[in-house]
DNA sequence: TGCCATTTTGCAAATAGATTGCAACTTGGC
DNA sequence: GCCAAGTTGCAATCTATTTGCAAAATGGCA
């Protein structure tokens, strides 16, 4: 594997340099083959793409962005098969269009997003409530395993 | 108006016994007058659909319960209507399909709801995270007039 | 290396929610 | 009752997503 094989991610922890994730590519395969699945040219090509981005992304982007690579429904059951085996996680910012993110196998991945509803910027929250939150609830309501949708909308700087 | 004009719906604040509101029927109309807007019948019909509803609803199923009263088109030109003035608030239960409840005048109508993943059971929840939440989170993004989508989802008593 | 069972893909058609153009119908004011 | 403006029904359309199916790619194994 060349050094140059995974496209650069600029992480938010190092403002601005870039990781080669060398490992990425034999990380995604094991976590595709630990589940039974290959890690295919179009798969490749879609986590390739998502793991450049820093916001979540939809179908139609990736699809637009890795044009050639593969055809729209196999981004579909690509995405699909990630989400059922956590490696993508999905985000709902309320218009309709479903929207992804690759989840890292390190720390923790909790974050919700603020958008702007003027001109769609996107930014990442990590702050969200507290977890005693969750446990009045599950009290309060018999439910177990609770999970939440949390996102943000207002008006961002250059839009007010 | 005759008395039994409005449908009966059943309040949690007070166990079971039924209001009439015979206000309603006047209510909505000043709102949509105050706007420019008729009380038309099929207007009428969804109001008083969303008026008995518990839980957020689906154009769909409102078409289904008043069918004949009126079009798919009119329901969905309705609805987005009552968002624009304010008067149904849209929830996003992250399956694609919008769901509406009518706000009503009085009070604090913001709340969220638990969903089950098993059965779709839904629960009202009356609790939501710190208003310091909120902003702190103005103060680190710069964001103004900030709202959130928040719902929570889990497994219900009886699908556990 | 070549063969085979299995998985995966591309293409095209089908679904489903939501929107829209337009002519016909209602409405409220006069 | 008449008219201008607002509304509706119908049908066509759009966009996101899913699916059937035959062809192609994959990995294990002889």
């Amino acid at each position: 594997m060349s050094t140059n094989f995974m496209p650069a991610k600029k992480h938010s922890c190092c403002d601005g340099h870039t990781h080669h994730d060398r490992g990425a590519l034999s990380d995604w395969n094991d976590r595709l083959q630990s589940s039974g699945y290959k890690l295919t040219k179009p798969r490749l090509a879609v986590l390739k793409y998502l793991h450049q981005q820093v916001n979540p992304t939809t179908n139609r982007q990736i699809y637009s962005e890795i044009s050639g690579e593969c055809d729209m429904a196999s981004i579909y059951r690509t995405i699909h098969l990630l989400l059922k085996i956590n490696m993508v996680q999905q985000f709902d910012f309320g218009d309709g269009v479903a929207r992804y993110e690759l989840m890292s196998t390190e720390g923790d991945n909790h974050h919700h997003h603020m958008i702007c509803t003027e001109c769609s910027t996107v930014v990442e929250v990590n702050h969200c409530f507290p977890k005693s939150l969750t446990e009045t609830l599950a009290k309060h309501t018999g439910f177990k395993k609770i999970t939440h949708n949390l996102e943000f909308f207002g008006m961002c700087p250059c839009c007010q």
